[in-house]
DNA sequence: TTAATATAGGTCAAAGAAAGTCAAGGTCAA
DNA sequence: TTGACCTTGACTTTCTTTGACCTATATTAA
């Protein structure tokens, strides 16, 4: 029952903030309960990351993540194959941000670590050097 | 909400003052409360600097300043000569993490891009690449 | 120019308010 | 009747609130 309801609140958003004791006398249960419930059912492997508070106007604070995400970033993996242009690389890092899988900032260093000014070798390999740092990166952004 | 208050005080300014009764008042809360909010909230770790004046007319101040961060990883990315082993890599990293200035998702893209495994090239301009990635990504890491 | 007074802000410790942990016991289906 | 799952509550940890008392600065009166 507890499980149903957290998940109620959702309604859309990703991210819910409820507070123990309350939800403990709404369903009339001591409050550790609470605790039993979100940590078998809001696991990281379920999709769910959970932070709280102590102290007054303490709080639990649950959100969804995205596990299709890690979904998107391995089939764009497998998709490269042995070298990528820095062309390339721009258009994947723009999907990539506009479906939110990867933050500005990784964009940043993804690109960064791939870009042309960087890789000071030969032209003939350059490519294939990129396609390498580039897969092995995102591979890393994939969670667990 | 305090901390909520004063940081929309800030809007686009980088230094505020308040006088700590009103704000108290404003609130409704004993005048230490303001203390205790600056000083869980405003602490130079997070980046501001906090200064006050007792008195007729007295304020607390409290200026942004550009994270120590930002002035860590510079100092960083300055003593970084043309090349660097992986080995140097990982006790950069390993430092930035105890001194939390970047994070461990950060921290894994980063030896990931620079790592031997990924680097296929010949040894003699392998540490020399390393160096430029390495240092190009962490410029962009730093924050403005 | 002092001395007194008013007007700030500072400190700290105790009490309060949440949430966390863990182990003991309960339930129930296989 | 055993094992997996759930419930309970005593105890702990963390964070916040409050108030009594302290210190610094400005202003005013003598």
């Amino acid at each position: 029952m507890i499980e149903e309801f957290i998940k109620e609140l959702f309604d859309d958003e990703d991210y819910i903030e409820i507070q123990r004791n309350d939800l403990a006398e709404h369903f009339n249960c001591v409050p550790s309960q609470i605790n039993y419930v979100i940590s078998t059912r809001f696991k990281p492997a379920q999709g769910y990351y959970v932070e709280s508070k102590r102290g007054g106007g303490g709080h639990i604070s649950i959100r969804k993540i995205n596990t299709t995400k890690s979904n998107y970033l391995m089939h764009a993996i497998s998709s490269i194959g042995d070298r990528i242009t820095s062309q390339e690389v721009d258009i994947f890092l723009s999907n990539f941000l506009s479906y939110e899988v990867i933050t500005e900032k990784e964009a940043k260093l993804l690109k960064v670590a791939t870009s042309d000014n960087v890789l000071t070798v030969p032209q003939n390999i350059k490519d294939e050097l990129r396609a390498k740092i580039f897969k092995n990166m995102l591979i890393n952004l994939v969670e667990d």
